[in-house]
DNA sequence: GTTGAGCGTT
């Protein structure tokens, strides 16, 4: 299964594409997604991207935490819990 | 054509 990374301070003009391209390079990439704003279809400058193992993850955040993208550093980390399966939903993503 | 801290929709 892979783990979820959370990707911000993306640039507007960065895609999931991107991400991908750039997230493959630590290591073996399941998915990648990048937020857009479901009104107006703009990038809201984060997204998130799954990785085969956590091996994997772990050397993303690790070499593509800070790497610039479309000439700004973005930002990497694991990303929060979104809908689990579970009805425990509510718990977890107290800010 | 704009904006800038953050944890997302099927």
């Amino acid at each position: 299964m892979g783990r979820r990374l959370y990707v911000g301070n993306l640039a507007w003009t960065v895609t999931d594409q991107d991400l991908q391209d750039a997230f493959s390079e630590a290591g073996k990439v399941e998915s990648s997604q990048v937020i857009m704003d479901r009104a107006t279809n703009r990038s809201r400058g984060f997204g998130f991207v799954e990785m085969a193992t956590d091996e994997a993850a772990d050397a993303a955040i690790k070499r593509l935490n800070g790497r610039e993208i479309k000439g700004r550093p973005i930002r990497v980390n694991e990303a929060q819990a979104r809908t689990g399966g579970g009805r425990s939903q509510g718990s977890g993503r107290e800010r």
